[in-house]
DNA sequence: TAGGCCATCTGGTCCT
DNA sequence: AGGACCAGATGGCCTA
């Protein structure tokens, strides 16, 4: 980890509050790369950047790197500092001397595309997370993997389809596979009883 | 403790 | 040229 996104010795809650959305009995963890996703999971929306009816963290869809480092003044200094130390006063004043410096333009640009593939990143598990929310799962289920995400939706649509040209009630169809076992035609990695019990939880109005 | 899952960083490639 | 996309590497966390 090179680099953290917030000034935590000083006024982070005022960044979170900016943004809004953040549960009051929040509590920072010690863990600066985890603040984002902790973040994103409390305040209900599934990234912070994400696009999907939810505020972004940076509201600003056209925020550039500059706006991004104005934001986290902390960018540029790396993980070999020690954050045991940062209590020491002078060792503040020294951080923040080093924080003015100069960066190299190379590690701005890379910085930059940490940021970009971060976000990018964010946006793709927004996505997972709203697929997530579309494929049958059991009440107390642990979370899908992304993968099991993925397999669960291609045996879904699967049997969505059969139910469409089935022509059949779907509750109907679902009980028939329950008790027959479902013949799917595809190569789902998905066991098909699982799917099918799944279905069973569907409320089928 | 090994394996699964995940976030992040990174460099390469492609696209605009 | 810069951004998007991708895949490999790495390290952290969690669970069986």
């Amino acid at each position: 980890m090179e680099d953290i996104f917030f000034d935590f010795d000083q006024d982070a809650a005022s960044d979170f509050t900016f943004w809004g959305q953040m549960d009051p009995n929040f509590q920072f963890q010690s863990q600066p790369d985890s603040i984002l996703l902790d973040c994103a999971t409390l305040t209900g929306q599934l990234s912070p950047w994400s696009s999907f009816g939810c505020q972004s963290v940076f509201p600003d869809a056209g925020l550039t790197f500059s706006d991004l480092d104005s934001q986290s003044p902390q960018l540029g200094f790396s993980a070999e500092v020690d954050s045991s130390s940062v209590d020491e006063p002078h060792e503040i004043s020294k951080l923040r001397q080093r924080r003015l410096a100069p960066h190299h333009p190379y590690k701005v640009q890379r910085h930059a595309a940490n940021i970009r593939e971060r976000k990018r990143m964010l946006s793709i598990n927004s996505a997972f997370e709203e697929l997530r929310c579309h494929v049958p799962t059991f009440p107390y289920e642990k979370r899908l993997s992304k993968i099991d995400t993925l397999r669960l939706a291609i045996a879904y649509i699967a049997l969505l389809r059969e139910i469409l040209t089935s022509g059949c009630d779907p509750k109907t169809y679902v009980d028939e596979c329950m008790k027959n076992g479902y013949k799917n035609q595809t190569n789902a990695i998905w066991n098909t009883s699982d799917l099918t019990a799944r279905l069973s939880w569907i409320k089928w109005d």
